[in-house]
DNA sequence: CTTAAAACAGGTATTTATACTTGATTTTAG
DNA sequence: CTAAAATCAAGTATAAATACCTGTTTTAAG
């Protein structure tokens, strides 16, 4: 069989060449395209005479002012414009809600950073040769996900845009009253989303909302 | 010149592997020693015969429940016990009150971890010949914490450690109270503990506070 | 096009966090 | 070993966040 063609898409350098190090030790595996963010991906395939056959993303891609881009946003225009990538997600943390909805949105397969290197090999191999790599982990968090469907917890609810917006501000240490200004709503406004954000987020305070922001990458460390 | 012998201190495994591959690239340079917490390295060090000359170590370096050790505690140790291996410390944040507390700990130098893999070459091979690795940024931090003790401004101050439980359980999305419970003492003190945190860390409220426990690794996100 | 559901906006009462002080105890430096 | 400084403890008054509830607008499905 040809060399399985890898995209990389990874903000931190360091390790995106360490892990094209431990990629082309291997003599069936190539890695043709590179990239340290994930807006400028989906344009730059396009001029690309060969694709990648598999994509390794970063959930957590750095967000630029405008847009928000993260794994979530590329693998769906991936999916869109290129069907035929697979995409490997590759994330710091093992997080239940981006695991399933990952999935859902078309990449066929997970992986925490600190795996093993053979994990990584094995992941594309099988998602090149079986068309996805599902591991324990990610077959747990899907199970959970449908569990709670079905039992109508709803325990991981999509934020809608407001409750976002809210919440980003909300990291800024910004307060209510001020959050309230921004956005030309009543403070009573402010509160009532950032109820629902509690809610949600099975928060009991605005400590578990930033923590929760932090780990679904809704605001940028440093 | 011999080949340098290296150390390898950091708890993502993929990422590990990846800078050993990028190290061992080169035919100078050569990882005889590698650990996945910081709590172990100074006892299996002891029992090593060859002991390396540089030691890459991540800065945040998950807590096993008794004892904190990240990459501060271990510079300290590696210092006290091992005095002439060199610390280059590795870390997610530019972050500029742990770059200059890490140097001042007898760190030899402090990389990002989106640097360049020539960065790291360049480090190491400067530190084992030169002694010390200082960057830009290394610099500038160091300045600044210079700077503002002369000014007084006490822009980084340390945190106690009545602060730093203080901190922890609040990340926890505990309210004062419950903490004053926990820790046996009156609300009113850990609110006082609490101020203190918010003007230490220039905070405005628990949101700054969470943030600058994540960023300073004094709290594990997930 | 209508209707149900979701999202948004706003309100009141209560709890919790923050600002600002003060005194006791423990550390540190000379 | 003492003096000064840092830390810990605690108090009052005020500002802000949280719990719980209601009506309006926007979206999506039939």
């Amino acid at each position: 069989m040809a060399q399985i063609k890898i995209g990389l898409v990874e903000d931190q350098l360091l390790f995106r060449e360490g892990i094209k190090a431990i990629l082309e030790a291997h003599p069936d595996m190539e890695v043709i395209f590179e990239s340290g963010d994930g807006y400028s991906v989906i344009n730059s395939l396009q001029k690309c005479t060969t694709r990648p056959d598999v994509m390794l993303v970063d959930l957590s891609l750095p967000a630029d002012g405008t847009k928000e881009y993260n794994g979530l946003n590329l693998t769906l225009g991936l999916q869109e414009h290129f069907p035929s990538i697979k995409v490997l997600i590759l994330s710091m943390h093992a997080d239940e809600y981006f695991i399933a909805q990952l999935i859902e949105e078309g990449a066929q397969g997970y992986l925490v950073k600190d795996s093993d290197p053979q994990e990584v090999i094995d992941a594309i191999w099988k998602i090149h040769t079986k068309g996805s790599y599902i591991n324990e982990r990610t077959l747990k968090a899907i199970q959970n996900k449908l569990g709670n469907k079905i039992k109508g917890k709803k325990l991981n609810e999509t934020l809608t845009k407001r409750e976002i917006e809210v919440l980003k501000l909300t990291c800024q240490q910004l307060t209510a009253e001020e959050i309230a200004e921004r956005l030309f709503i009543s403070v009573k406004t402010v509160n009532g989303h950032r109820n629902n954000l509690l809610q949600k987020t099975n928060s009991r305070n605005v400590t578990g909302l930033v923590l929760y922001a932090v780990k679904h990458n809704i605001v940028d460390i440093l």
